[in-house]
DNA sequence: CTACATGATTTCGA
DNA sequence: TCGAAATCATGTAG
């Protein structure tokens, strides 16, 4: 059971087996950074085990020669056989081996937490750059007629962002019902990035074609743009 | 600290 | 398997 944590067996981070399985499931691709940190504190937790192991070990041997002293003395006043000694040392090791369950139980327990603490990805949630928000959300606006992008435009979209295939459809799937929820305010949103758009380049197509090709505009033109609606009403739009 | 924004996961249906 | 909707858990502005 610890040996697919990665606890018990020799030295090396193995637990990435069962972890790997929780996280590549989703959008987790970037994990790298915090695996790192994953990996600390597994490597932690195995060297406490190791080490109260040894303790453990070390006590086990001390007590057993310990009683085979004591034995040796009863010796002389009485007779005592080998079988008897063996039988002796049998109980104490058992003794002893029941204690290293306990504590390979708890280093499990403790290996659980931590793996449910670290791999579940909603717990790592980041927010993407505004950058990656800005060209998610100009996509959006451009194609709100179909806003549902092909496999190559998600990767395209999710190159320029930086963030995975995954991570890129996550995002249409929540703008989508979310622009949907509330249209009234999300309006706005959508009339800005229409005049950003018509403000920062060439004419467009508004579907059919992957659209979006350069980056966006550094400038931060938008206002200057009578645009009904956009005098500070509620949402300023860009990124956030 | 609270409320809201937001990325990720889960559930359910076609 | 993809997407809608509900839900979770975190980030962050107030």
């Amino acid at each position: 059971m610890l040996i697919a944590e990665g606890v018990a067996g020799p030295e090396k981070g193995g637990g990435a087996g069962a972890a790997a399985n929780a996280s590549a499931a989703a959008g987790a691709g970037d994990s790298a950074i915090e695996h790192s940190d994953y990996r600390a504190k597994l490597s932690q937790i195995r060297q406490i085990y190791h080490q109260e192991l040894e303790k453990y070990e070390q006590a086990c041997n001390e007590f057993t020669t310990h009683v085979m002293n004591l034995l040796r003395e009863q010796s002389r006043t009485r007779p005592i056989t080998p079988k008897e000694i063996e039988r002796m040392v049998q109980i104490i090791h058992k003794k002893f081996s029941s204690i290293q369950m306990q504590l390979k139980q708890s280093t499990c327990e403790a290996v659980m937490i931590l793996r449910s603490r670290f791999l579940d990805a909603r717990r790592r949630r980041r927010n993407f750059s505004k950058q990656a928000s800005e060209i998610l959300n100009e996509y959006f606006y451009s194609n709100l007629s179909n806003p549902y992008p092909s496999e190559e435009e998600k990767e395209a979209l999710a190159r320029r962002c930086g963030i995975t295939i995954n991570q890129v459809s996550n995002w249409f799937g929540n703008k989508r019902i979310r622009y949907k929820k509330n249209i009234g305010k999300a309006q706005e949103e959508a009339n800005l990035y229409a005049a950003k758009k018509a403000a920062g380049a060439s004419p467009y197509s508004m579907s059919g074609t992957p659209g979006p090709m350069m980056s966006p505009p550094p400038g931060e033109d938008s206002m200057g743009y009578g645009i009904p609606g956009m005098n500070g009403s509620g949402y300023s739009g860009v990124g956030q």
